[in-house]
RNA sequence: CGGGGUGUAGCGCAGCUUGGUAGCGCGCUUCGUUCGGGUCGAAGAGGCCGCAGGUUCAAAUCCUGUCACCCCGACCA
């Protein structure tokens, strides 16, 4: 009987069976977002939102404490202004929207909706640069951006997304560089310190950096389907939206000079990365920073004399030391509400029910482990504060881990392919050619995925695809 | 944007081949019951069958178009 009522209950498809929809089951059924109207566009709940403010706190932060300032900027920009870089239109342009109406009247140019805001921040520069003593300017931006994508996915790849953007102004090309660097750095701190998730720090190829910039920094992590997702960029602009854009400055000797910038991003599509990186058929898996619901109290025989009291105080208290706790009072059974917690990720649940109250105790069941502790209500907060730093821990670990184990090395175009078909990352030697990768990429789907910190230069042997001389050691991946 | 698939109650689906005016499970509402791993029972509410045309006495069902979503490619945070 229990058995058959198993197949009535809404089930998540197992990561097994089919990675993809796992993943839409998982975002729908813990209740993050719901499609809308728009083609491509999501709602995100509140459930989903609430993740998304504690990443906004958290990286927000570390933005302030680097000495950077928030900003805002208009959404529309002028199609004039857009065209003016060359290299960065080319890349955005397939996938920008368009605004050419107000109200019945036709504008006179269009407006783009912003697909990324250095095109209207460096006009802005160009006017507040006047001498070295304007510089550094550091300063983000948190906004949503658009762009017309042919297929979407909730949080992976959206039409509208939501963002941060960093845009610096430099005086020197070596500040520029120390400073997409810093930032690189502060998002690898971020998503492995907040959201346990392991990344690989290094450079993008040629084909694969930002439209416009000199060279792009990226964070790499990789999914339970061996997939990559760049879970945050970071550009040296150099000179070039200086010079397209006339930011100048006058220099301490007098001399009129370009500055040097960088611009650095991550979007909600990390909210997908947490999702992929620590998910299990029972479901989402979050870890504790960035979980809205840190510990859920469920009251066991919710009905029974002092049962609700006792639970209603246990959280009211665990409230007041600072952690995000709830109390489920809903008609559902306890089975149910378990169930519940474990799909929505939440990192601790703690039950309380009559044979704990007696004992003057509650039990606290990990999320990550399952393990069921009972703790002491006295010094409950203390227990949780610890409990949670260790499912952090825990999780990272896990994930790295996890990651280690899929992650191969080759020196043979078979080894690679091979590797990729196991389902990681494999890293090689290559020779760097642009012209290679594309092959790669048109015969396999394999993408490069970045050139590791530390690795770069001075790889011996040849390259994995094409047998030239190698220059770089390059993560190769299927990415999303 | 190419190839394939699917649109029927909030969700998952059946019905369509062979036209006759819509059904099942979950969920939802009410009452009771239960709560330490998806309690049990009773009584209810809910649908211009994705949208627009066409064929027909009659369309969820047949035809045309269109839109949306999913999967696989190409493009991208």
């Amino acid at each position: 009987m229990a058995k058959e009522k198993k197949e009535f209950v809404e089930q998540i498809t197992s990561q097994k069976d089919d990675f993809s929809r796992w993943y839409t089951d998982v975002i729908m059924k813990a209740d993050m977002v719901d499609y809308s109207d728009v083609k491509g566009c999501m709602v995100i709940k509140q459930y989903g939102y609430g993740i998304w403010e504690l990443m906004q706190k958290e990286m927000d932060a570390r933005f302030k404490a680097t000495g950077h300032k928030n900003a805002y900027f208009p959404l529309l920009i002028p199609e004039s202004l857009l065209n003016k870089e060359s290299e960065h239109v080319e890349g955005f342009a397939p996938e920008v929207a368009w605004v050419t109406h107000g109200g019945k009247e036709k504008l006179a140019e269009r407006l783009c909706i912003r697909p990324t805001s250095e095109t209207i921040i460096c006009s802005m520069y160009s006017k507040w640069v006047q001498s070295y003593r304007d510089l550094p300017i550091l300063l983000n931006q948190w906004c949503n951006v658009v762009r017309w994508e042919k297929t979407t996915r909730p949080f992976l790849r959206t039409s509208e997304f939501l963002w941060q953007e960093g845009h610096t102004v430099h005086a020197t090309q070596q500040e520029a560089e120390e400073e997409a660097v810093r930032m690189l750095h502060v998002y690898k701190d971020f998503a492995e310190n907040v959201l346990a998730i392991p990344v690989i720090m290094g450079r993008k190829s040629e084909k694969e950096k930002f439209a416009g910039a000199d060279h792009t920094y990226t964070i790499e992590a990789m999914m339970l389907d061996g997939r990559a997702l760049q879970m945050g960029t970071s550009h040296n602009l150099g000179q070039n939206f200086a010079k397209v854009f006339d930011i100048k400055y006058l220099s301490k000797d007098g001399k009129q000079e370009y500055v040097w910038q960088t611009s650095w991003g991550t979007s909600t599509r990390m909210i997908g990365g947490l999702i992929m990186v620590h998910g299990d058929d029972r479901g989402l898996k979050l870890p504790p920073k960035v979980a809205p619901i840190q510990c859920m109290v469920v009251p066991i025989g919710m009905h029974k004399e002092g049962v609700l009291g006792k639970a209603r105080e246990v959280c009211a208290s665990l409230q007041a030391a600072g952690l995000r706790a709830e109390i489920d009072e809903r008609e559902q059974s306890a089975g149910w509400k378990f169930n519940d917690c474990e799909l929505r990720g939440i990192p601790v649940r703690l039950e309380v029910g009559p044979r704990d109250i007696a004992a003057g105790k509650a039990v606290a069941v990990r999320r990550d482990t399952f393990e069921k502790i009972s703790v002491p209500l006295q010094g409950l907060e203390d227990y949780l504060r610890e409990l949670l730093a260790d499912i952090h821990k825990n999780m990272l670990a896990t994930a790295r881990a996890y990651r280690d184990a899929h992650t191969y090395t080759a020196k043979t175009f078979e080894e690679l392919v091979a590797g990729i078909e196991k389902g990681g990352f494999v890293k090689a030697p290559w020779c760097g050619k642009t012209d290679c990768e594309l092959e790669i990429k048109a015969k396999t789907g394999i993408t490069t995925r970045c050139m590791p910190f530390g690795e770069e230069e001075g790889t011996s042997g040849t390259c994995v695809h094409c047998g030239k001389p190698a220059q770089k050691m390059m993560y190769f991946a299927k990415a999303y």
